[in-house]
DNA sequence: CGTTGGGTTGAGCTTGTTCAACCACCGTGG
DNA sequence: CCACGGTGGTTGAACAAGCTCAACCCAACG
C-alpha cells in the first residue's frame, strides 16, 4: 500500500490499523466512546460485527477527513478529538456547520452520491470509519441501531437550528458569550467540571462558525476579559462570571 | 365538545373532521400528499391504520400549531398551506428556522417533553394531525416508514445546514436573491413551471427567516426591480432573469 | 535569527439598522 | 357612502455595529 504524497492544503492519508493487527482483539473493549451512539446498545458479538465494516484512523490537526467535491466514503465515528464541519463557499467564505466532539458520527450526510459538507480535523483526532455500506446494512439490520441513527439525527437538527437562531438574531458579543457557555455545558457534561476552558479551536475558526470575523472575536472576548467577566489565558478561557456571561448570552440558545 | 374562545395572539381551536365522519371513507385516497413522506410506501389498510391515530384539522393564516412552550402534542403532517416553524427570543425577536410546505411534516422535534420550536400557519393550511405516541409505534412497526422518518430527517438536516450558511455568510441582498431562486425552485418542482412566484408570507416574515430588517428586505426587492431582474405586483414577484438571479444569490446555497 | 501563524488593537468605512414619515389597500361602522 | 383605523409596504436620513486594512506583538520552530 503505497503512501500518496500530501496534497497542498494539508490533506493526507490517515495511518491505519492494519487488518492483521485487528484480528488480534477487539479494542472497542477499552474504546473511550463504545457507550456512546451507535454503539451503545451493542454487546461484543454485534459490536465486533460493526468493527469488521470498518478501521481506526489517526488524523492530525488540520487534515481533512472528507470534502464536499468527494464522493461519499465512509462515516467516520469520532474516538477523540474534535471535527469542524463546513460548507465552503466558491469565494473562499466558509460557514462551520458544528464542531463534532468524541462518541458524535460525522461524514453521514451524503447528496447525489457525494459528501454533503467537509470535515476537518481542529486537534489530533481518532475515528472508527465505517465503510458506508455497510454501516447503512448494520443499521437496516438491528431496530436498536437504526433508532439511535433516527435520535441523533433529530438531535442534531435541533441544535443545528436553535444555531441558525443565533445567527440570525444574536449580536457579535452574544454569540462569542453563547458560544462560551455551550463550550462549558460540554466540558461540565463530560471533562473535568472545572471553568477552565481549552479552547482547540483558532479564533479564525470560531469567527466562521459564529459568523463574524476573527477580529470581531478577538475584540469581544477582550471586552469580556475587560469586564471581569473571564481571563484569557495560552488557548485557554477562564469563565470568571458564569452567570452574567448566561446573561450576556441573551436567551436560552445555548448547547 | 365546546370550542374555547381564541386566546389573545389569534391561537384557537382549528376546525376538525368528527370521528363519526371519519368512520364514513378513507379521505387518504383523494389526500393530495397521499404519496409524500411517511404515507408514501403504505397500502390502503396500513394508510387506514395511520389515519386512525389521528384526525384531518384546518387552520387559518396566522394561527399557532404548537407552541415551543407547550407539552409535545400531535404531529402535523401539511395536507396544503404553507407552516414557518421559528424559534423565539424572549426579548420578542425570532428566526423562522424553515418554511414547510405541502406533503411535510413538522411538530416532529421536541425536547423534554415540549415542542422544541413553535409553528405559524403563514396560508389557511390543512393538516393531519397524529397522536405522537401512536405515531412513533406506528414508524417502530414499520421498517419502511421508520426508513422514510430517518431519510426526512438526514435531508432537513442537510437544508438546514446549508440554510445555516446563508444567515452566517452571505450579504442581505445575496439572502434575498437566494430567497427568490429557492422559492422558484420549489415552484418548478410542483406547481406551475412559470416564473411569476406568490410571495405567500410577509416582509416581516422573510426578514425573520433571512435574518435582516424588513426595510432592507424591501430595498433589496426594489433594487432588483430597478435592475429589471426581477418585477414587483401583488403578492407577486415575476422573476425576469433568473440567470442574474442566480448569479446574485452567490453561491449554489438553493435548496 | 528570521520566518510563520495566531492574536490584538486602532482608524476609517460600509452595510444594514433604526426611526420616522408616507402611501395604498381593505374591512368596519357610523 | 364615506370616514376611519389597522396592516403591510416603501423610502429617506441619521446612526451604529461590524468589517476592512494595517500595524504590531508574541511564541514556536527550523
Amino acid at each position: 500500500m503505497s503512501v500518496l504524497k500530501s496534497p497542498p492544503d494539508s490533506v493526507g492519508r490517515p495511518h491505519s490499523v492494519e487488518r492483521a493487527e485487528r484480528a488480534k482483539a477487539l479494542p472497542c473493549i477499552e474504546c473511550p466512546v463504545k457507550a456512546q451512539n451507535v454503539c451503545q446498545p451493542l454487546d461484543e458479538k454485534r459490536q465486533r460485527e460493526l468493527y469488521d465494516t470498518g478501521k481506526q484512523q489517526t488524523w492530525d490537526r488540520g487534515q481533512i477527513l472528507f470534502r464536499a467535491v468527494d464522493p461519499a466514503g465512509p462515516i467516520f465515528k469520532i474516538v477523540s478529538g474534535i471535527v469542524a464541519v463546513s460548507k465552503r463557499l466558491p469565494d473562499g467564505r466558509r460557514q462551520i456547520l458544528d464542531f463534532f466532539f468524541a462518541g458524535e458520527i460525522c461524514g453521514y450526510l451524503e447528496r447525489d452520491g457525494h459528501y454533503s459538507f467537509e470535515g476537518e480535523a481542529m486537534t489530533r483526532v481518532k475515528t472508527c470509519s465505517f465503510n458506508r455500506a455497510k454501516f447503512n446494512a448494520f443499521a437496516t439490520a438491528h431496530d436498536d441501531v437504526s433508532e439511535v441513527v433516527r435520535s441523533t439525527l433529530a438531535w442534531k437538527l435541533e441544535s443545528v437550528s436553535r444555531h441558525m437562531a443565533v445567527l440570525g438574531q444574536l449580536t457579535a458579543s452574544e454569540r462569542v458569550a453563547t458560544f462560551l457557555c455551550r463550550l462549558s455545558s460540554h466540558c461540565e457534561k463530560q471533562d473535568v467540571p472545572i471553568r477552565k476552558l481549552a479552547l482547540p479551536m483558532t479564533g479564525a475558526e470560531i469567527a466562521d462558525y459564529l459568523g463574524i470575523r476573527l477580529e470581531t472575536v478577538s475584540r469581544s472576548l477582550s471586552e469580556l476579559k475587560q469586564r471581569k467577566i473571564i481571563d484569557l489565558g495560552e488557548d485557554i478561557v477562564v469563565v470568571l462570571d458564569p452567570a452574567r456571561l448566561a446573561e450576556l448570552s441573551g436567551p436560552d440558545l445555548l448547547r
